[in-house]
DNA sequence: TAATTAGGTCACTAGGTCAA
DNA sequence: TTGACCTAGTGACCTAATTA
């Protein structure tokens, strides 16, 4: 809507934000016609490279696409109507963004390089070696969760905010945060960005994060929460626990449906975990946008060469871009989700939210994860929650639906309500 | 006007009561748009089964135009200026009772399914059987009134309070309870839900059902009631017995007119019948929304079936809507009636009205119909009030409007004053 | 008065059109 | 195929009207 912010495809004039991103009038036409017909594949050599910009942005219309699904520009992003006062400001900030940001670029600081495939290599195998040992390092204490239990469904009627208050008495968010610091260490730039815009990328992207990067197999019916291969609860038991609407529960067991669908690669899948990062629309408080740009930019190569190690060329652009689009959808979705954790949290402001939760959800809060805090933290966590009896009763299969969430979701973020939870088996 | 109740269209964060309704600005600004032109039709696939979510309402203009119809806005159902304290009041309690509600969400009970037509067509046939045989049980007693008689209009100037407690020796509310119930017995899962919520169902939306339901032809000048093709009562008679104002008078012959001119098969008969038990908005006692919910859901099903087999699909969204339309002008004129027979009984309050009476008519009344002691009641129910003498006159048609009301109502729940009625003829 | 809403306004965007 | 331009919505905000 300020054309002072360029196209985020090809960084032309841009003409208002279409699908979700601002975007000029043609790269707005061309992504229109991509839903009709996505262009065709093997025409590019390198699917992903080719720049986009005004004059070259018609020589690859394959590359052209990946980038709208890219910068996040999805059919399931439409905003329509008038902008209300808080979206101008928003934009305003975002034009003030931009100007110090230019003065960045003309320091020579973003080289739009192209990275060589033995550093790609070297990229990727850290991070899925980085993986596996957080897989290693965290079982002991990821497996004492993994005790299927039953819910008391009585406890649903207690008061809302009773509820709420017992609960955090068990929330152990540093286990999380922990988690995503140790991945973040290895996506090349990412320790070299500001403390503060660290925590914020991580802040605001953590729902995508996670549930991309998660360390759990999703049972096959999509009805348990597993791990290690051992049934943990009911889909539906967390969904009233973590007091979901049913059209947030559809929307996130759509994605889920979508990810399980794309049968990632352990090596896919750490780099689209890692792209998640990478995404600035949902903070205005981000800061280095060119060097978040530039860590994209790396990620997205990796992915395209994880892609061509399966793909032959005339695929790999498609399954590139079906990989984005997946993104896109996620993000729409845990933007739900995240509206509907504040929606909780605002109608019971009086429930005594540890400040570490408070930072977490309150997105306007100003205090920030303090990493060095975390990683000495990380010794002394302690997760027994769940006393070990036994009762080797489950709720029945008819008041389940079909959702995938994953295991970190459930144990570090939502809202688990100790109290529900009277009789563990197995 | 509360925030947090959200858009009953939509779900999103509502901006007030619209054409009756709370709904968002955005779907505010949508109806008042179809009020000046109604979406264009045969566009979508399945009439009135897209969901309609903030993020997808724009997807399709048809169904979120009969969701709106749905939940009752109308034109015809303005509210204007400051709320009572009363009202406040009402929507406090609906947070509260929301909150509970979200709580409660849900036994697994809640599945947006779609039925088989298999299913549909069971459940529509069962309906339409049922009010045959409730037509042939119930036609010995209701015959005895297929008597026309003549209104005694000296008695009219009698005061209206001694009127009033003569009258009501006569009522005989239990036979109408007995018919609504023997319907909710055959309304997929209306048993299934408390006690308390059926009778509360039934108690505020009895006018409407009954005005849908009605077992007898209404004659076509719309100037006298009709039964078994026989004249019962000229309908000027009725009005001031009742004690109605022109005004609502009006109201009823114009939504009578509607209902007429609908000419509804059996079918489409019984299942919007059904439809207005399932209304929630008058009451907030009811407490298991959701589960009414997908009653309604289930019968919206039904009725859109039963259209699809007389329309194309052409026409088959615009009779949909055709029919939900008139059945919230129902709403708001039934909302009229109720309001001035409140009015009217609070007006002489130490006439000796029965409980059942007492229960029916004062919505804030806490006993509640006690089905159980109907059934037993049913054996034993006496309606002879009206000797037969005979007289060959009759008001005239001068002094008569054009009124098509029916005979339960007539007969079970009107105020009748037998001392009115001196003269009965064949 | 103050609260509250119908209807108007117009900044916005999806999708269609068509010359280049 | 492309992209400038157009049309039919959409929805945030405003004001006049209505009511307690
Ligand atoms: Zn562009
Ligand atoms: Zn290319
Ligand atoms: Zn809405
Ligand atoms: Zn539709």
């Amino acid at each position: 809507m300020d054309p002072t912010i360029p196209c985020k495809i090809c960084s032309d004039k841009s003409a208002g934000v279409h699908y979700g991103v601002a975007s000029c009038e043609a790269c707005k036409s061309f992504f229109k016609r991509c839903n009709q017909k996505p262009p065709e594949g093997n025409k590019c050599r390198k699917p992903g490279y080719c720049t986009i910009v005004p004059a070259r942005r018609n020589n690859c219309a394959e590359c052209r696409y990946i980038k709208c699904l890219a910068v996040g520009m999805s059919i399931n992003n439409i905003k329509t109507g008038r902008y209300s006062a808080k979206q101008l400001e928003e934009s305003r900030r975002e034009v003030e963004k931009l100007q110090r940001q230019r003065e960045l670029e003309k320091n020579g600081f973003y080289a739009n390089h192209t990275l060589k495939n033995e550093d790609i290599e070297k990229i990727v195998k850290t991070l899925v070696e980085k993986r596996s040992v957080i897989k290693k390092t965290f079982n002991p204490q990821l497996e004492r969760f993994a005790i299927p239990f039953k819910v008391n469904r009585q406890n649903h009627h207690r008061p809302m905010r009773e509820r709420l208050t017992a609960s955090w008495k068990f929330r152990k968010p540093e286990v999380f945060k922990t988690i995503v610091f140790q991945v973040t260490q290895d996506i090349p730039g990412f320790s070299s960005l500001t403390q503060e815009d660290q925590n914020e990328l991580i802040k605001v992207n953590r729902v995508d994060f996670r549930m991309i990067y998660s360390l759990v197999k999703v049972e096959d019916s999509g009805k348990y929460l597993l791990f290690n291969d051992k049934i943990v609860c009911a889909v539906e038991d967390v969904r009233k626990t973590e007091h979901l609407s049913e059209e947030v529960v559809e929307r996130i067991r759509n994605v889920r449906k979508k990810l399980d669908a794309l049968q990632l690669t352990d090596e896919e899948r750490v780099v689209l975990s890692g792209l998640t990062l990478t995404h600035t629309d949902r903070s205005m408080k981000v800061e280095d946008r060119v060097s978040i740009e530039k860590i994209q930019n790396t990620l997205l190569q990796c992915l395209e060469y994880c892609v061509g190690k399966q793909y032959d060329s005339t695929q790999k652009g498609k399954r590139v871009a079906k990989l984005l689009t997946v993104l896109a959808d996620l993000r729409t979705c845990s933007d739900d989700l995240i509206q509907s954790k504040h929606n909780l949290l605002f109608k019971y402001p009086d429930v005594d939210f540890p400040p570490s939760i408070r930072e977490m959800w309150y997105s306007d809060l100003q205090e920030a994860y303090d990493m060095d805090k975390i990683r000495s933290e990380l010794q002394n966590i302690d997760l027994d929650f769940v006393s070990e009896n036994s009762s080797p009763e489950m709720s029945t299969a008819s008041d389940l639906i079909d959702l995938g969430p994953d295991l970190e979701t459930f144990l570090f973020d939502t809202t688990i309500f100790p109290d529900d939870i009277d009789t563990v088996f197995k």
